[in-house]
DNA sequence: ACCCAGGGTCATA
DNA sequence: TATGACCATGGG
């Protein structure tokens, strides 16, 4: 990778930084609930996400072996506003029957991330950005996450066309940046806060112009 | 009445 | 390997 690459990348976090400031992500209370919202907001909102949280919560299932134990019906019907509910019950189910398998969630703690990467994504409806943002946001891996946001915006920095595959364009960040779990968890929050505040895609924005 | 949102899997050629 | 269909809700 150019060691322009690298530069636009190290301006543009330091740009958004100096814009928003820290944003403290995940939106969740528990290494727990950052899996449930990674699987529950694939392709949807995150509105939608916390209503089906809340309904979990609510309903005293937000807890790895109520969600494990119970009948796929039941959980569908709590996540129901997130869209995609049967689909997404049974992955709940797969991710949090892989979770006991492993010991719990206490006991990721002594995996290696590449390995605990690969097992991830063996999962039913486990996919690579959701690993990443387990990996990340739950168990405080240094992956980069790679999501709709992050490759619209390399696209407008002239730093993808938009065909890459995950792979490519997460190795792109993991050079140019030391591997510090705070650092990529900081720098994908604010690339969706950035994009949520309205960076308009083809016009001027002072805050992701940056030249090499 | 559209359109899309913090993906992933599966069937087909 | 490379497209396309499919999953489904809520907010603009």
């Amino acid at each position: 990778m150019s060691p322009a690459v690298a530069s636009k990348l190290h301006t543009l976090y330091q740009r958004l930084f100096e814009a928003y400031g820290p944003q403290h992500w995940w939106p969740a209370e528990t290494p727990f609930e950052v899996m449930v919202g990674a699987v529950l907001t694939q392709n949807t909102a995150w509105t939608n996400v916390e209503k089906a949280i809340r309904a979990l919560r609510e309903a005293g299932m937000l807890q790895l072996d109520a969600i494990a134990g119970a009948e796929a019906e039941q959980i569908a019907n709590l996540i129901r506003p997130s869209g995609y509910f049967n689909v997404k019950s049974r992955r709940l189910q797969a991710l949090c029957r892989w979770l006991q398998s492993h010991g719990g969630i206490a006991a990721l703690s002594r995996e290696a991330t590449l390995p605990l990467r690969d097992s991830l994504l063996a999962v039913h409806g486990i996919g690579p950005e959701t690993a990443d943002a387990i990996l990340l946001y739950a168990c405080e891996r240094p992956v980069f996450v790679i999501d709709a946001y992050t490759r619209r915006l390399l696209r407008k920095l002239g730093l993808a066309e938009g065909d890459e595959d995950y792979t490519s364009l997460q190795r792109m960040f993991e050079t140019a940046l030391p591997p510090d779990p705070a650092l990529y968890n900081e720098y994908h929050a604010l690339i969706v806060r950035h994009a949520k505040e309205g960076c308009n895609e083809s016009g001027d924005c002072r805050h992701c112009r940056v030249e090499a």
